[in-house]
DNA sequence: GTCTATACGTCGATAGAC
DNA sequence: GTCTATCGACGTATAGAC
């Protein structure tokens, strides 16, 4: 870094005519997060080498680390995109909603996000409890952006309750019923745990 | 998975499970077993290295080896031991009831068991959804018989529901609620936890 | 039965060619 | 930007002393 080098943002690599403002960055990063999301939901993070991802990405090694600089901050954007997608769902589907429609809506919603994306929710199961790992406080942020949008339902439709412990009850049934469903029952049709989640969790109706 | 593969149950290494214990191996058999209960809870089964819980539970490496043959093995025994446990005290607990009483039992069972082993519960949630792992029909197995308690029950009170994603819904709202309580909001009493999943999972009464 | 010492393999991360 | 080759650190499991 002392000798005259260039220090601008690299060229980009020659770019096929035709070829719609494809980055290259974009499909290499994405097909990076899709492998570590599948493998590390199977096998856990320590237990899930980087090798392996690189292997099932299609990509050399070199390449996560040159676009996330470690495994540990490649798991972390795993995360982070992931729940922030999560969210987003939720906050779409009570648009305009409120009371036990609201409820019956996101827990639709999730049942709908855990069975597009099972390695996921396994994935989320399986860390959030965590204490003792690097990325504890990206988990927890962004479980909480999560969290709240169903304490918020929660509040505004049984202010006797106490919203956030009412919220993790409503997540986690929804969410432990989904899994056996697709881990345990994957036969079983989709309408069936969703009948049952909701039976468990609103009140007759 | 590992370095060397032990050519499967091979009836060289002497510690025989079920062989009669002698006193002295109780003590470190135990000790073993909490400190990787613990660990394991905390940093996953990859991340925690035989060193480690053989430093935590103040035996040395070898005894780890002597007394369970490999660390895929002690954590099978790990897993088992904890989840019989865990059945016994929610069989014990319904013995007598029925009804939304029994439901209401083994939910109050439930956290009393999670405040008690957290660690355990920590352990048990990021791992039952797994499905690459070498344990999976261990965890698998007690898993059914734990679920089968909460499913009896609600066959015999909600007739019209489906046992096996009802049972899942409860078991899952139950924990889950239970250790955000314990991860997150640990200062809370516990009453106001069992008052919240209660107030979400049975109806009106 | 429990300990120490060590063999053998694997993994995360880096360097440098293209 | 992506690749291949490689290094150092660490982890499981075993051997043999006590």
């Amino acid at each position: 870094m002392t000798t005259h080098e260039t220090p601008d943002p690299a060229p980009a690599p020659p770019p096929v005519p035709g070829a719609p403002e494809s980055p290259p960055r974009r499909a290499t990063r994405g097909s990076i997060v899709d492998a570590a999301v599948a493998l590390i939901a199977d096998r856990g993070f320590s237990a899930t080498s980087v090798d392996d991802i690189a292997a099932a990405a299609g990509v050399a090694k070199g390449s996560i680390y040159y676009n996330f600089g470690s495994k540990t901050a490649l798991f972390e954007a795993v995360i982070v995109e992931g729940v922030e997608r999560l969210t987003a769902a939720l906050r779409a589907s009570v648009v305009g909603l409120d009371g036990p429609a609201a409820i019956e809506a996101l827990v639709t919603e999730l049942l709908v996000q855990v069975q597009a994306h099972p390695d996921f929710a396994k994935l989320v199961v399986a860390e959030v409890f965590r204490t003792g790992r690097d990325w504890q406080h990206s988990i927890r942020q962004v479980r909480e952006e999560s969290m709240a949008v169903f304490a918020d339902v929660v509040r505004a439709t049984w202010p006797d309750r106490d919203p956030s412990l009412t919220a993790a009850a409503i997540f986690g049934a929804t969410l432990v019923a989904g899994l056996e469903w697709l881990a345990f029952q994957p036969q079983r049709p989709a309408a069936d745990v969703r009948a049952a989640v909701l039976a468990t969790v609103l009140p007759r109706g």
